[in-house]
RNA sequence: GCGGAGGAUUGGAUGGCCGAGGCAGGGGUUUUCCCCUGUCUAGGAAAGUCCGGACUCCAUCAAGGCAUGAUGCUGGGUAACGCCCAGGCAGGGCAACCUGACGGACAGCGCCACAGAGAACAGACCGCCUUCUAUAGGAAGGUAAGGGUGAAACGGUGGAGUAAGAGCCCACCGCGGCGAUGGCAACAUCGCUGGCAUGGCAAGCCCCAUCAGGAGCAAUGCCAAAUAGGGGCCGCGUGUGGGGAACCACAGGAUCGUCUUGAUCCGAGCAGGUCCGGGUUGGCAGCUAGAGGGUGUUUGGUAACAAACGCCUUAGAUGAAUGGUCAUCGAAUUGGGUUCGCCCAAGGAACAAAAUCCGGCUUAUAGAUCCUCCGCGUAU
RNA sequence: UGGGGUGUAGCCAAGUGGUAAGGCAACGCUUUUUGGUAGCGUGCACCGUAGGUUCGAAUCCUACCACCCCAG
């Protein structure tokens, strides 16, 4: 996304807190950076975020749900939940500049009461800030 | 009514709010991008990846042999199959029905532990019988009915026969051969005949018949960026022997399992010319209408299936869309009540998500509905 | 998505139809004042799961399960 692109965007639709819109991590290298960068852990889901260090203030996001979370019916039940909440929150939430990456976890992510899942989300960026 | 067998269908419903991807149209001055409208958007197994194909690439090919792998009763269906249908045979079940790698063991080789006398061209431990020695736990011969071992002991049962016995002989059964009849065939039935000569294992090697070139959409083609200094082709040239040379002969290599024959091509080295591209990153095509699927009618066929016509339907993502949430209704299940009709409360839907496409197989699956059939019980 | 491979004791492993080797680790005993070392001994396996072939299966066949590797 080109600076040209940034200028576009903040003047037309967005409020002037929310910058970009989102922008969805795609890269291998992007995660492994996220995953040594701190993170928080919640009952339903865990958090990384990673501060990129350059001029572009645009807020990345990326999902994950390994095997561990289970078959693919679970897995992406677990990725729609956790694009929905950032869908929702994150734009009010998150930093300028940095990347955040979402796990799902087994069983809870899927299954746990939708109000509580933001809820966790909002508890652990507000402990990650 | 109870218990069972086979087959088919279905795989939560409605609405509000907020979203995602593809396609088409329009708009934001063009592109990237964004906005608006319309429309489409997971399965019966999408799964496992076990078979069969389509399609693409690789190979300069042709013929034959060998090897390797697969299949394996018969006939049919199919693009093809290890699938499906029909039939035969064998086994299981009172039955409906189910199950079966179901060719060949006189083509050859191999194996059959332990036990047992003996485990495959039979043989003789105990026993039985005869003879001899002369009374012993003896010797020689006959025998294979009986005993014991084993998963399996060289046809079974009965009779005749004998010193004792034996398919030595006879009857029936089994087995092999030949013929007749029925059937396209597998096979069945009947008749004649042989003489017991032929133990089991082929999911041991193998034999017979049939089939198969290899790799796979991350195939493959194209574009752009960046990087490294590799390879191909052309040209000059060509290993050994003969020759002045052209050339001839021989040897070597390549042609995607391997060998033979044929055919074609190649060659050490280099001042050169020309073209390609490995690893990495991104994009486009391949990419979804196909031996499509469903359904109805007609025709052929026992059926699988085939043909004709009509109607309906037909996801294309790529850190990977096909949804999230709320409300109402709600099946299973659990508890309580019951006038056995049901009522109240809790509960809140199985398995499992396309990744080039298609035909099968296998495995997972809460429940619901329908059809046909069998056995038992009761009534008539 | 496609292709290939491996499952045997807590760990590493041999075994290719006939009673499942061996090493490390564990436990016990001896030697030593004690520990280590050394020596002796003991136990530990339904051979990934389920069927089938065979008299007999870790081994042969079939179907499942789990794990690992490869690729543009």
């Amino acid at each position: 996304m080109t600076s040209d692109d940034e200028k576009f965007e903040t003047a037309t639709a967005q409020p002037a807190a929310v910058f970009a819109r989102l922008t969805v991590m795609k890269k291998r290298s992007d995660f492994v950076a996220a995953s040594k960068a701190r993170y928080q852990t919640s009952p339903s889901l865990t958090v990384q975020m990673r501060d990129r260090g350059d001029d572009d203030p645009a807020v990345r996001i990326g999902f994950t749900c390994s095997k561990k979370v289970g078959n693919a019916v679970a897995r992406n039940r677990a990725k729609r939940r956790l694009r929905e909440i950032a869908r929702l929150d994150l734009p009010a939430l998150a930093k300028a500049g940095h990347d955040y990456v979402l796990i799902g976890k087994k069983e809870a992510t899927a299954t746990r009461d939708f109000e509580a899942l933001r809820a966790d989300f909002a508890k652990a960026l507000g402990k990650l800030s």
